[in-house]
DNA sequence: TTGCCTATTGAAAACGTTTAACTTTTATAG
DNA sequence: CTATAAAAGTTAAACGTTTTCAATAGGCAA
């Protein structure tokens, strides 16, 4: 039924290895017979059999880059980077989506160490850092978006606890001393960095930590939103919120936006991820840039150099990030 | 260095054919063989390599999801719904992107000739149908979000031309004549048949048409904001605007808050893919929804049966789309 | 004891490539 | 012409599985 090497080779009068030969246009082989197996290739419609060649190679040209969902439309700007990069050394990217489930993680994985794949990225992994860390040691793979408390293992991300000071800081400049976090409920490292950079920021500005001002919640612009509320109602209100990703954000100022609240002077926002719609919605919001395509073709080339050599880099990499100031904190 | 099944047979005492069989619980063996096998596959840390099972088998048990970018953040829900589907027939789903090229589209394809995956499903494909349609003669195709004017092959898509009939009809029942129509440079089919169903609905109301009406460009906000502004500087201005994205439209409106227009009552606004966004953005925006789960969940249900059979399905199946009103049509 | 059936097991072929090792052909120099 | 080197081509092994087929062992009836 299917067509194979063998075939090409009798309908061009030579053998497998020559065809071999042709289609990977190595040298040792005469104009003749390049002419000859290319015009039976074509005849018979023949495409080589990935499997056959990567189980002789022991490797497959494609990496894996694991993420919890697609929805997070800045992701896509990461994956641009990546494949980017991979195609300069004739790699693949494939996406495999977790659903935000550490054992369906662990399932792709698999394809790591079955051998489907010759690598693997973690886009903010799920797995908890030991179980990474002991897979690091026998498989390629990197973090990306992400770094781990262990740190034997190779990350490229950016330093959060210095974005979360900035955001920070840059609210307390303005003026304001009550300055609400929201945040999420699961302890994923950039969360617990960025919260670290706000205590540290309100503490270098001497302001007391109010733990009544930090909510916690999901991912998402409802969070936003009954984060909004309930900061607001409380006696002694914010003069500013901070959240750990822009789409929290968002929910939070349509909250605020709907009560009357003045936002940019009443209220000032800080968001982070500068999501394409943050400077879509009115009031613009002012967040912190990641350099999303910048990490997505770093942490490609990293592990790409990694899989060339034994003795492999387990370095983070801190990429610079950025303020981004618009309406929502009065400029 | 790599542990193979024979390392394992080795360690328990067993041959190669055995350990297969314990691995792949199979009947014939030895509660006895069983429990050494599993012990030494323990110890050794083996997991079998994929590319020397799948090429014995010939079959990968993956399916491949070519998507023009992850950008889009509805196509997460499709994609939520095509994992659920290849779960219970333990196929696993992978992404790759395209960048929008048909040439990288095609290239991606060679994943399935060279069979490194069992089937493809193109979400909204960018290659022509011919080639399309040929393909899908040899290999197991499937289309989503899209149709083909070609129609033998299979499809799972909603009724374009009818929602863009019934959004614009809408348009029309709330006492708007001159409505305007955003859309895209790029013909996909699905464009072409909102818009087409857009032209029904005038013709059904004894509308005239009116090209000037029509603003092509991306599929993004900016698009909206510069169609917004290009229709609201004719001489005779529209009093309604149906774009064929809930991007475009939110970019559309965003022109008309900030030049005081008031949206929802001088102006009405009608998008389509109901995305995250487009109920937080204020005004809130009235939608076509596409059923997304549903679509992906469909179109990997049918093409695994496909893949079953020398009979392959080739109908193209419409689901229900569905009208969402909120404040942007004064609902 | 013998023969037969069943339950386990193992040896080896097969999947489709690439490539090392070897052979044949052609070209080049003397 | 011959000797030799270079070029072109072939054969067969190897990659890591699964699976067919044959073989062995044990149980049981006659």
């Amino acid at each position: 039924m299917n067509i194979t090497i063998k075939d090409v080779a009798k309908a061009a009068n030579v053998s497998v290895a020559t065809v071999s030969r042709v289609l990977n246009n190595k040298s040792n082989v005469s104009e003749e017979a390049v002419q000859a197996v290319n015009r039976a290739v074509e005849e018979l419609g023949y495409s080589p059999n990935f499997l056959g060649r990567d189980l002789r190679k022991s490797e497959t040209k494609r990496i894996l880059a694991i993420i919890g969902s697609t929805e997070q439309s800045f992701y896509s700007d990461v994956l641009r980077g990546m494949q980017d990069a991979a195609f300069v050394d004739g790699y693949d990217i494939l996406i495999a989506t977790t659903r935000n489930d550490p054992e369906h993680e662990m399932h792709l994985l698999g394809m790591l160490f079955s051998r489907a794949v010759d690598g693997v990225v973690l886009l903010a992994p799920k797995l908890d850092s030991k179980t990474i860390s002991d897979l690091s040691k026998r498989y390629r793979i990197a973090i990306c978006l992400e770094r781990l408390d262990i740190s034997d293992i190779l990350c490229v991300t950016i330093d959060n606890e210095r974005a979360g000071f900035d955001a920070t800081s840059y609210l307390i400049g303005k003026g304001r001393r009550r300055i609400g976090l929201i945040t999420t409920e699961v302890r994923s490292q950039s969360s617990v960095d960025r919260e670290n950079g706000y205590m540290r920021a309100l503490k270098a500005a001497n302001i007391p930590f109010d733990p009544d001002l930090v909510y916690y919640g999901d991912y998402d612009a409802d969070t936003g939103t009954r984060g909004c509320e309930a900061l607001m109602s409380l006696p002694n209100r914010p003069d500013a919120i901070f959240s750990i990703s822009d789409t929290i954000s968002i929910g939070a100022m349509t909250y605020a936006v709907q009560h009357g609240i003045t936002v940019g002077k009443d209220l000032l926002f800080f968001g982070f991820d500068n999501i394409a719609y943050s400077h879509m919605f009115i009031p613009r919001l002012s967040t912190v840039e990641q350099p999303c395509y910048l990490q997505g073709k770093t942490v490609i080339e990293k592990l790409i150099a990694n899989m060339k050599t034994d003795e492999p880099d387990k370095s983070t990499y801190m990429l610079p990030h950025s303020l981004i100031l618009r309406e929502s904190t009065g400029d």
